[in-house]
DNA sequence: CTGCGACTAGACTGACCAGTCTAGTTCCCC
DNA sequence: GGGGAACTAGACTGGTCAGTCTAGTCGCAG
């Protein structure tokens, strides 16, 4: 029973959190959960240590895969299929809300927060890195790593963020150019 | 007295909700204004209409100049002055708590969100495209821009929002290596 | 059948807060 | 000198919320 009821009660704080922010109460969470409020104290010591787990499941959410390559046409496919799949996770709507919901909470957790960029973006930035210093034999597989991770969310997280429409452009077809901007910086 | 009262109010309330978010109380923030609570109804109809209008103040502040150009040198110049000058507004301690204070009441205000993202980042955006067209000749100068506006700001942002130090680089190094490896991409 | 640990509904405390109201002050304009 | 607009301190209302407490239910292990 205990483990159940814990996951439902994991559940139901992580979508009330992403929906309110951490403002959430804790008597919706439990009614959302089906579930008495003195059984969320059972799990948790308080509402910082839920929202504390909430955090550290969402962040889990961002990694995304990135496949080895071959020839040069290979390696801008991956980069591609890697772009998209980056861009899906980072400005749909449950990463965009994820952000929201983390952001203004970083003061009070700092610590938590740090370890949390660590374990996603920042995890991300050292993978890419990896792999445009095997394929790309670029001269500062890090920087690079992070001003591709810039492009393709940057602006257009901002864009998310403030509630402005993105543009006409298809998904894949912007991945596509911004990889190819990248490549083409990184001509010999 | 009446506009010396307000202009008191809104400083202390952007201090205020730039500290601790929307959730400032307006007792406190009458309290750092030297003024009574009644004073602040006087002058805003309620909260709401107080936060955006410290949201307005505060989202012109991040505009930055951007002059013309004559030959190569002189446009790699200008865009590293902007360069510096963006990632000063945009990484600096205020432009970051700006950030945090305003995301996550979005939701809540969606259309005076989107009016204050055309006004600055959009704005930038068009300025950066329209110096872009005419001295570099890009074939999508809006694309481009975006691109060099993520690079200035995307990684590195995220990183101050999530309470990561920064590398070691300098703020000027940095700036000049990105804008270089946007040059770089758009030679022909 | 006994005792225990997880659960339930719901009442309760103490705190905080937006917004209103009262009663009185200060200052300026007519 | 009279009137009004902006101001003051502070009390008050009605609401929300984290966290605790009570009293009781349920199922299981010994």
């Amino acid at each position: 029973m205990s483990m159940l009821h814990r996951e439902r009660v994991l559940r139901a704080a992580t979508s009330s959190f992403l929906a309110r922010g951490y403002g959430s109460s804790v008597d919706d969470i439990a009614r959302r959960a089906g579930v008495a409020k003195q059984t969320v104290y059972q799990h948790f010591a308080n509402k910082e240590e839920l929202f504390k787990a909430v955090a550290g499941d969402l962040a889990k959410r961002v990694l995304v895969k990135l496949e080895g390559a071959g020839n040069e046409n290979e390696v801008r496919q991956s980069l591609i299929r890697f772009a998209v799949e980056y861009r899906k996770r980072a400005l749909g709507a449950q990463g965009i809300a994820t952000f929201r919901t983390l952001v203004p909470e970083v003061p009070r957790f700092r610590a938590v927060a740090r370890d949390m960029y660590a374990n996603t973006a920042g995890e991300m930035v050292r993978r890419l890195a990896e792999f445009l210093k095997e394929t790309l034999d670029a001269p500062d597989p890090a920087f690079s790593a992070e001003m591709l991770m810039s492009m393709l969310a940057g602006v257009d997280r901002m864009k998310r963020l403030f509630a402005v429409l993105p543009g006409p452009e298809g998904e894949t077809a912007r991945a596509t150019r911004i990889v190819d901007l990248f490549l083409k910086a990184h001509q010999p």
